[in-house]
DNA sequence: GTCTATAGTGGGATAGAC
DNA sequence: GTCTATCCCACTATAGAC
């Protein structure tokens, strides 16, 4: 994972790449011109070249990066010893603090996967499959234990829990009233303990204590 | 909502639409162009204008279609008289079984939203928050009877809901194990108990009872 | 209501000097 | 490593005949 010695470029490349995700999270990844890239970082278009074979392969490096990215903070916690709910919880708290962290690179990855050609798009499927085989790890892991419910096929959990994750960086606000983390436990808190009052949660626990749950008119607490 | 007298174009424009909502959803709105439209319907690319204005016209239609529809669909059991969490499981289920049914307008609709000039896309957007009422008005009528936890504002419930539910639109396979109204129980089950082992549901319940929960190896059954 | 023809624009990418 | 200049292509949309 060590980067090349033979790579002097790493700096201006990485700021395309930064300034490529961000426009393409915004306009799209069809709707952003190579052009309108280049004005961004005061260059000429023609210059992109130099770090660049195609405006395809920014897209691809972009969805690389955020999916090696991911995987490399939340593998320590899949192969920790931690209890399998705890471990859940940790698993989903780190994975949705860093989608909304890094969220241009991820929203790219999520929204323009089928963009980029087909070659290209088997490589960067072939990584989230990993990344998810991590995901369904923990969850046979709970199951094995008798701590999550085994009436549904981990397949099934995982794509209901990558649902309720991964779109939440399509109304995430940074200035919002909640900060990542805090979306984090948020969602934890649903997809755990779901949003019946039963026996086991007889009022509250688990909710946000943090800078929401102000009351239920969802009105913003300021603050980043 | 009847159709005008005075619109006996109806039958090839609606044609237009669905085609079109097909394409935009395989291969991106920016990334299909009119030519491509017009091949499908083995018309030459200027017939088109005689059933819209612009492109940008037809992804408004579209959206907006399937939003009115939707609404249609639920609003009856929104304004019902069942109790608070049936009528929040009806809901769920009613909700995912159209956004699948009806898979191309709806995925559209969810990616492509920003492709739109400013004005239409607020029109789009009016008519979504006018919808995201209804689910809230159902969250909050929940809380309200107390069989919804209150711990968390209703606009976060509804936020993690819509994710949970929307989003199922870019993975469910019309021939896949699963249909629409099974992914639906699956996903209000998720919602509404969670998917910890407690004591309100010790080992099961609330799970597949039709073509799915074959194992947790997710091999498809066959049929659609 | 469908066609042929084309206007007019903006796109990705390359050549080759400095 | 950045530039100017430009190629070539695909696109949306329009004009106007039938």
């Amino acid at each position: 994972m060590a980067v090349p010695v033979k790579e002097p470029r790493g700096d201006t490349r990485q700021r395309l790449l930064t300034v490529a995700a961000h426009l393409f999270r915004t306009k799209g990844y069809a709707a952003t011109s190579t052009r309108e890239i280049a004005r961004h970082l005061r260059i000429q278009t023609a210059s992109l070249y130099h770090y660049i074979r195609s405006k395809d392969q920014l897209l691809f490096e972009i969805a690389r990066q955020g999916l090696e990215e991911l995987e490399a903070e939340v593998r320590p916690i899949v192969f920790s010893a931690l209890p399998p709910l705890e471990k859940l919880r940790r698993f989903i708290e780190t994975h949705v603090t860093i989608i909304l962290r890094y969220r241009d690179k991820h929203a790219v990855m999520l929204a323009e996967l089928n963009a980029l050609p087909a070659r290209s798009r088997r490589a960067v499927v072939a990584l989230r499959d990993r990344y998810e085989g991590l995901v369904a790890r923990v969850l046979e892991e709970g199951q094995a234990a008798g701590v999550v419910r085994a009436d549904l096929p981990v397949r099934y959990l995982r794509l209901a829990l990558l649902n309720l994750l991964n779109w939440s960086i399509f109304w995430f606000r940074p200035d919002g009233p909640l900060a990542p983390d805090e979306v984090g436990r948020m969602l934890s808190s649903v997809f755990i303990d779901g949003v019946a009052v039963g026996a086991s949660r007889p009022g509250g626990g688990g909710g946000l204590r943090g800078r929401a749950a102000r009351g239920s008119d969802g009105t913003p607490a300021p603050g980043g």
